[in-house]
RNA sequence: GCGGGUGUGGUGGAAUUGGUAGACACGCCAGACUUAGGAUCUGGUGCAGCGAUGCGUGGGGGUUCGAGUCCCUUCACCCGCACCA
């Protein structure tokens, strides 16, 4: 009887479908585990096989857990709002939602036919309204709480308002605005409703502020900084400025140290804590505050380097820092505002990735040294960043390299405060061997004695103190887009209201054209319907807006990772209309204990995931503030791409070794033209594209090769594999194994088709290991030592394996496994029954059917893991490898329970050993009972 | 510039506390069975050499009886980034 892949597996994916076999509930007494894949947004390319490789090592995890006696929820679901379908409905008209609809579909056939243990009835989309209003819910959350720094959490609002009634805001110590001004109770009580609202936003944890943003006043639209080219828009090449627009902004700078501090609790991989740390990038110096020679204001700077403040020579502003037009001199200010002007076109990208470039001019002004009183130049250049610390910096050119090299650029002195070093070629950093000097009270000092005095002077002084600083910004929340999800707000008199939850959700409206209005306003200003009606809490047409009771709707939608941050939760109960999720599925559930995907999300959604997990923590959602315990970055899978060589300036094609009498072009065509000995389907390619039809092909020995790179695998390449053909000639099983055995799962590595056989032939094995010809030929005979002995080794190691998540080597295993049973013509219950259970995590289809000709009756899936028993693989004598000088000549077999000195004096004695000796004496011999043995000399 | 990662046969990769380098596969070579083979089976396959043997884990150095593994140094490639004051 054959292995029919095909039948077996369409078989198999019925019957879990129809039994529900994966539903997980939350009702019993097994411990719980959770396994969770980053979520995928449908794209309409489908999948191709480097996509489902996280999937498949979840899948095999979870479904060993299952074996292991877990209760074990592994969901999927679409991250579903996104670009793509938007620049997709923009092109064609047709709605995100239809398109997005057709892409799940997709998808969704195409993770069946892998054979995944998902529990589908728990499926989220966050384009789904019953989905996305609790993505509306939380964010009324967060504008309803404050940071209280005190506390060190965050509180609701009316615990604010109410030390705000007490105390006015000097008792208060939160996270808020910079700017915020000091108010007492009677300066609270005496402002107006519109004002103490407007105070109350510079508190909440999502607040409206003014951002810098990319504008693309063709594209009418806002640019990623990816999407800007050169300084202008990659679409259309259209120029690209920077303007300020008013965006919701989420305060997660609140939670920067507690983010860094929940890092040492969960168990992710080291690079992408340190990309976090590093995002965050906290930082440990002192504001000091230096005056303005002739003005009354101050040019605050946070520096790092405190003990250095008497090596300033200048100072330097960003362009855009708001003092510079006041103090620029009328002889500079034509230099100044040119210099601006040709800042403002630049993107910060560009500002930050030139570094050779040294651009800068002299605003005219001095500001006056807190110490020492001296007059020092206050520069402006475009490597200091508005956006960060206070957009000014005090250039100590001795002790920093930037500055130093702007000191030398524009020729301003560079003195020097450092004792016994030379600075003439560069900055000298070393903060450990650093001894101050030429800085008055703080001469003689170390590094860490120069911190801590200056910054008490400072202190004392009232010009300046400690500070911790974070580079972590806090996120702008808004896009000028049309698919996302809509903001639950209304504007009266220009001021955000919530609309209470019970309304939720507020559903995206329909719209003409998906492209910003005429007039700039985002998408959502060409609805009709999309204003707010107070007194019957509906959303109702924009003509009724009067501005006493019906009421503008915001226009701007949320970003990508609104529904990617609180997704993993909603997975506990994601048919709750009532709540977000019930207190019971939580506290069953509590956090992902495992969660793999992509490396790409570190700083991204991995950041404001634990961000608002944070937050639910802090109003009591949640059991846990980390949502994911351990966590794994798979590898890229690259593709190998076919590259044909065009004679240039001609449609004529060269075969790979004969490139070199010719001048050529590398052309990428696709893989699937392609034979497994690298030759061209000539006649394929001339029907791919109409350029080929006519083309010429100089070929070798009557072949056509084409080169090979190994790249990302992406569509653009030609080098996708598409999983369905792999499924249909090989099958899902082979496509699991294969993925696995590709190598280690981090790491990244290329795909190539041809090796699958190995995996496939390993199946084909497997079958015939329970099949004699066409006849199921196991029986129930006890099974042999050296059975016994293969069927534990394995278990042990496979389980092992899969515990240190280390896929690759089980496959292997597996295949030494089938091949030992086979030399022994093993056909034992008690050895092939365990093994199916073994490789049922990896290969599902066939460990189901073999199983179920075993005359078991319920699915494989729940049968309990074999227990691994030592005293099978005791082995009564061992192999010594016999090494002369740490070379091995021979081998030597001897009883495992032999003594050193009995070893060493049978080595001696052995005629091969006196042969490699050649009756030298050896100096040493060195025995390591069951290892090895090693004779010097 | 900063941060992280990876270097082992023709290819993907394996190697537990330092203890037989190259498991398991792909590919290739030879053979068997076949009308045929992109099926199946058997044997071989790190490199050089007829061989004894020598050389071999990016390069150089070190520790050790013994190093892919530990230490120092150096090179190449890949990925990420917000010049972070």
């Amino acid at each position: 009887m054959q292995y029919k892949h095909q039948e077996i597996e369409k078989k198999w994916q019925e019957y879990w479908a129809n039994n529900q076999t994966f539903k997980a509930s939350e009702d019993d007494d097994k411990p719980k585990y959770y396994v969770l894949d980053m979520f995928p947004y449908p794209s309409g390319a489908g999948l191709h096989v480097g996509h489902p490789l996280g999937y498949i090592a979840t899948d095999i995890y979870a479904r060993y857990k299952r074996h292991k006696g877990f209760q074990v929820l592994h969901p999927q679901g679409y991250d579903s709002f996104g670009l793509p379908a938007e620049q997709y409905a923009i092109q064609t008209g047709q709605h995100p939602a239809k398109t997005t609809e057709e892409n799940i579909a997709t998808y969704r056939r195409q993770l069946d036919q892998i054979g995944f243990s998902f529990d589908w009835s728990r499926e989220v989309r966050t384009s789904n309204p019953e989905y996305y209003k609790w993505t509306q819910w939380i964010f009324i959350q967060l504008f309803n709480s404050w940071y209280n720094k005190d506390t060190d959490k965050a509180e609701a609002i009316s615990s604010l308002i109410t030390k705000f009634e007490a105390s006015g805001n000097y008792e208060v110590n939160a996270a808020c605005n910079d700017g915020v001004g000091s108010f007492t109770v009677e300066d609270w009580n005496s402002f107006s409703d519109d004002k103490k609202q407007k105070i109350l936003l510079q508190y909440r944890l999502t607040f409206l502020s003014e951002t810098e943003v990319n504008w693309c006043p063709a594209l009418g639209t806002v640019l990623a900084n990816d999407e800007i080219v050169n300084g202008v828009s990659e679409r259309g090449g259209h120029p690209v400025i920077r303007k300020k627009m008013t965006q919701w902004s989420m305060r997660i700078s609140a939670y920067a140290q507690r983010l860094l501090d929940g890092l040492h609790t969960i168990d992710w991989p080291q690079p992408l804590k340190d990309a976090q740390t590093n995002w965050i990038g906290r930082s440990q110096g002192a504001m000091v505050s230096f005056k303005v020679d002739g003005y009354d204001d101050n040019i605050e700077v946070f520096t790092t380097r405190p003990d250095t403040i008497f090596g300033v020579s200048f100072m330097t502003l960003a362009p855009e820092h708001e003092l510079v037009a006041k103090i620029t001199t009328t002889k500079q200010k034509a230099a100044v505002e040119a210099y601006i002007d040709a800042t403002a076109k630049r993107s910060e990208r560009d500002r930050m990735a030139d570094v050779k470039t040294i651009s800068g001019v002299f605003t005219g002004a001095y500001a006056i040294h807190p110490f020492s009183g001296e007059k020092v130049q206050i520069w402006i250049g475009d490597y200091v960043l508005a956006s960060y610390g206070t957009g000014a910096v005090m250039a100590v050119p001795c002790g920093d390299q930037r500055d130093y090299d702007f000191a030398k650029h524009f020729g301003i002195e560079i003195p020097n405060i450092f004792e016994g070093v030379d600075i003439s070629d560069e900055a000298y950093t070393d903060k450990e061997k650093t001894v101050i000097t030429n800085s008055d009270f703080l001469n003689g000092l170390s590094y860490k004695k120069a911190m801590k005095t200056v910054i008490n002077e400072l202190e004392q002084q009232g010009i300046g103190y400690g500070k911790i600083n974070y580079r972590l910004r806090d996120a702008v929340f808004s896009r000028q887009r049309y698919w996302g999800e809509p903001f639950p707000v209304y504007y009266v008199d220009g001021m955000p209201q919530m609309i209470s939850d019970e309304h939720l959700p507020i559903v995206l409206p329909q719209v003409e054209k998906y492209l910003p209005t005429e007039d700039g306003r985002p998408p959502l200003g060409n609805a009709e319907v999309w204003a707010w009606d107070t007194r019957i809490n509906k959303v109702v047409e924009n003509i009724k807006i009067d501005h006493k009771t019906v009421f503008p709707l915001e226009l701007n939608t949320m970003p990508g990772w609104a529904g990617s941050s609180q997704y993993f939760n909603r997975y506990m109960d994601p048919r709750n209309t009532k709540e977000i999720f019930s207190k019971e599925a939580i506290e069953y559930w509590q956090q992902v204990d495992l969660y793999i995907g992509g490396s790409e999300h570190a700083t991204g959604h991995l950041l404001y995931a634990r961000f608002w997990q944070k937050f639910m923590f802090d109003k009591g959602l949640v059991p846990v503030d980390e949502f994911a315990k351990k966590l794994l970055n798979q590898g890229m899978i690259l593709g190998t791409s076919a590259i044909i060589h065009r004679v240039s300036g001609t449609n004529q094609y060269v075969s790979k070794r004969l490139k070199e009498n010719h001048e050529t072009d590398k052309l990428r065509v696709d893989v699937k033209l392609i034979n497994s000995s690298d030759e061209l389907d000539i006649e394929a390619l001339k029907n791919w594209q109409p350029q080929f039809s006519d083309a010429e092909f100089i070929l070798e020995d009557d072949r056509f090769i084409v080169g090979r790179e190994v790249e990302k695998m992406s569509k653009r390449w030609f080098n996708v594999v598409n999983p369905d053909d792999i499924c249909e000639e090989y099958g899902a099983d082979a496509l699991r194994l294969f993925e696995m055995f590709l190598g280690p799962l981090e790491q990244s590595k290329p795909w190539k088709t041809s090796g699958i056989s190995g995996v496939y032939s390993f199946l084909k094995k497997l079958w015939k290991l329970y099949h004699n010809g066409d006849i199921f030929k196991v029986v129930d005979v006890a099974p042999t030592k050296d059975e016994l002995k293969t069927l534990h080794k394995t278990i042990k190691k496979v389980e092992e394996d899969i515990e240190n998540f280390s896929f690759n080597t089980s496959v292997s295993t597996f295949m030494i496994a089938v091949n030992e049973l086979t030399a022994q013509k093993c056909c034992k219950r008690a050895i092939l029954e365990p093994l199916l259970v073994l490789i049922s995590p990896y290969a599902p289809h066939i460990a189901e059917e073999l199983w179920e000709k075993l005359g078991n009756t319920s699915s494989i899936s729940t049968a309990a893991f074999p227990v691994f028993e030592e005293k099978f693989l005791v082995e009564t004598s061992k192999k010594y490898p016999i090494s002369f000088n740490g070379k091995t000549r021979f081998m030597l077999e001897l009883p495992s329970d032999m003594s050193q000195e009995a070893i060493e004096k049978t080595v001696m004695a052995h005629e091969k050993t006196q042969a490699q000796l050649q009756g030298r004496i050896p100096k040493k011999v060195i025995v390591v009972p069951g290892r090895i043995v090693n004779i010097v000399g």
